[in-house]
DNA sequence: GTCTATTCATGAACTACGTTCAAGGAGAAC
DNA sequence: GTTCTCCTTGAACGTAGTTCATGAATAGAC
């Protein structure tokens, strides 16, 4: 009868991330307490500690989740997307754009969570953005072949820092923020003038 | 002797504010409590809710004085720069990134205080928001002269929001963050880009 | 200046967190 | 079956923000 333990140590930790992740999403990273979550898994608050180093560990495995989602749209949005590249791009940061309004609360909590300075980003953290960013990087090569390698990986990260800039600060608040349809118009203002064809002079 | 009381909770609010202020600069929000606050001000826990209705209160007070800053940083390198627009917004995103870099904490509890939902942003946050959108508006207009009102406003915050991007995402992050001299690299290659003229085909 | 009603300042107490730990119970080894 | 070990438990701890009964100080009337 061994690892009866540790299999009810894995259904836990999984039973803990789907409630974590379903608090999350409905009421937002704040309503996400230790005591709720041991109560909603039927199991005691220090359980939570045999599993998962702190909570900050928890919406960490939850992020991991949300980032793969994430990446996920993002992908549909180029398949679905026209072969020119430029349209791949604004396709792509509509994925962005609509994920994040879909999924406000996940969408946030990949940036509230509080990481202890000095600690180095998780390894899916680091493979996901790379995912990310080669998304953006193939059509920009199309765009800028004659750009050198090292300046087309600042471009993407630039390119993509800039979609996630207009969305943050298009969503937040309610009061100054932005109609949707604006956010779009945005992205694609930007998105096509900065890559039209290089001028003649 | 009418309004001595008045006089103190002025003096006290300043003095709570300029504890503040210097606790989140060099500490950063998370350091600000309301006992150590009382301490070093000399006075009850209790006396700071009879000058702010709660913490978050005295961060906006902090974050209007921050943001005061921030503007007066954008302004100076916008004074200092060329007369050509594009270096003037080169200049105006330089003092940006500058700025986060040089004072980190006090930028980040920008954002980082929470606002509760459905509430809108206070005035000076709405005042100073639109006074930096000014100075990008400027050489926008130039830059584009044929555009649309409308969409120049559109491009104007997708402009400030792609700069914030950047420099939020290059300096999050000690793992995966940028060295500051690729955020200014990234930033010059967006606007440059971003601002070239217009193609002939 | 004196008196009194009101208003303010105080800090202990309350509530709500994340986290820990001594004690008891369940699984593993023989 | 017995024993040892490790896990699980939830009460307790530490630390937050915020409140409130109490006592002190102020403002206004005379």
């Amino acid at each position: 009868m061994a690892g009866i333990v540790e299999k009810r140590r894995k259904a836990l930790r999984e039973k803990l991330i789907d409630i974590a992740e379903a608090t999350i999403t409905a009421e937002g990273l704040p309503a996400m307490r230790a005591r709720d979550l041991a109560a909603q898994a039927g199991c005691a608050v220090g359980a939570i500690y045999n599993v998962f180093g702190d909570l900050t560990d928890l919406v960490l495995a939850v992020n991991a989740r949300t980032f793969d989602r994430l990446g996920a749209t993002v992908s549909e949005a180029l398949a679905e997307a026209p072969m020119d590249p430029v349209e791949q791009l604004v396709a792509m940061s509509g994925g962005y754009h609509r994920f994040a309004t879909d999924n406000k609360n996940a969408w946030r909590a990949l940036f509230d969570v509080d990481r202890p300075a000095g600690q180095d980003a998780p390894d899916w953290y680091l493979r996901d953005m790379a995912r990310l960013l080669a998304y953006i990087d193939a059509p920009l090569a199309v765009i800028f072949p004659q750009m050198t390698l090292e300046d087309r990986v600042l471009m993407t990260r630039a390119l993509f820092s800039s979609v996630h800039g207009i969305v943050l600060l298009g969503l937040d608040r309610a009061g100054s923020g932005v109609p949707a349809e604006q956010i779009d118009r945005m992205i694609g203002l930007l998105l096509r003038q900065l890559t039209q064809k290089q001028s003649i002079s």
